[in-house]
DNA sequence: TCAATTTCTTAATCTAGGTTAAGTGTTTTT
DNA sequence: AAAAACACTTAACCTAGATTAAGAAATTGA
């Protein structure tokens, strides 16, 4: 297992000595994982985040007419958990998948409040890492409320490039918001036009 | 000017001595503000973040039509600002205004950061506060894609029930993601259905 | 390798919510 | 206290996107 990328993610923002390093990365699990496996479901309590070392997941969760809903993705290099669940202990309506075969490292709750026990630059970096969430979700949230499906795809096309062919389309679809029909008919419309 | 709402909300996550608390306070700015003054302006950068002790401020962008989206309310208690423009120091796209006459504690950037130095207690209480942040706006993305207006709103009275008297109903069609005209339709609807 | 499953497309029809417009309160300003 | 500005309602008509259905293409897997 590798786990340099991990190591290359912390050194974004903030500075560990060596010493530093092996004891956080002791604090970690490495998980190899299936396509389709499923790390939370909803309805559990979430008790770790995961960062992605290789593959990609999804953060879905499925509404009351069986309907699911893709509120992130997390290729390489990024985070991914369910903060409700994890930070009120109760139990999440968010399911985590992985969409290929992929590579995680896993840090529990636990291990998280010790980290932050023992080096407190973790609350500096975690603080960062949300912040950067925080701004993503805010800035889909007013895409959703002031953008038309079709400008929707096409940012997400520029946001997302490595995905586009990696993904199912009907994954975008439940990303952006519209029937997996409704963004097939958008991409004929689109091809056409050109 | 009284600062005890600050200090408690301080409080619900961290515990600061005497001496932190007035060398805390003493990084704030307080201002009164009257009805519909902006704090902030798209195309600004945002250098500072805003406790409200009285009253409510909306946080809203405008599209290319014209037309407002409203990403957050803050009455009494809570935290505005643009994030986005706050960490990334460029311009950015949110309005910030009063609702009616408030109050707000201003923190800066720079007195953020002073803060952040001297009492390292506040990383911990700034990434409480956003992860929180985060999980409203992840569950609020999650209705927008999966409930009906009519169920959107019927959570916002849920969620807001001292807001609904309090500002006017094109704020909350603004907020629930609907026009004016159509959240008119769904309460003639609603009141008829008793 | 070929059957089964999943994904994608196309097309007809439908509907939640938007648009336009006109009229009626209700605040705010002078 | 009148005028202006703003907020809310109602109603007719419109459209972006949903639904249903059926077939084609691609993937998966025994």
């Amino acid at each position: 297992m590798d786990y340099t990328l991990l190591l290359n993610n912390f050194s974004k923002h903030i500075t560990l000595t060596k010493k530093e390093q092996e004891f956080t990365l002791s604090l970690f699990d490495y998980k190899k994982l299936h396509s389709k496996d499923t790390l939370l479901e909803q309805g559990d309590i979430c008790k770790q985040s995961a960062f992605v070392l290789n593959g990609c997941l999804r953060g879905f969760t499925i509404d009351s007419n069986g309907f699911e809903h893709v509120l992130s993705f997390a290729p390489k290099d990024w985070w991914i958990g369910d903060m409700y669940s994890l930070i009120s202990k109760k139990p999440g309506n968010l399911n985590i998948e992985t969409m290929m075969d992929s590579e995680v490292a896993l840090l529990s709750k636990k291990n998280q409040d010790i980290l932050y026990d023992r080096v407190p630059k973790f609350e500096r970096f975690f603080r960062i890492i949300i912040e950067k969430s925080l701004v993503a979700f805010q800035q889909r949230l007013n895409d959703n409320l002031s953008l038309t499906a079709q400008d929707r795809y096409l940012k997400f096309c520029k946001t997302y490039p490595q995905l586009i062919n990696e993904i199912p389309q009907k994954q975008i679809a439940a990303y952006i918001g519209v029937t997996p029909e409704f963004l097939s008919k958008l991409r004929a419309k689109q091809a056409k036009a050109k």
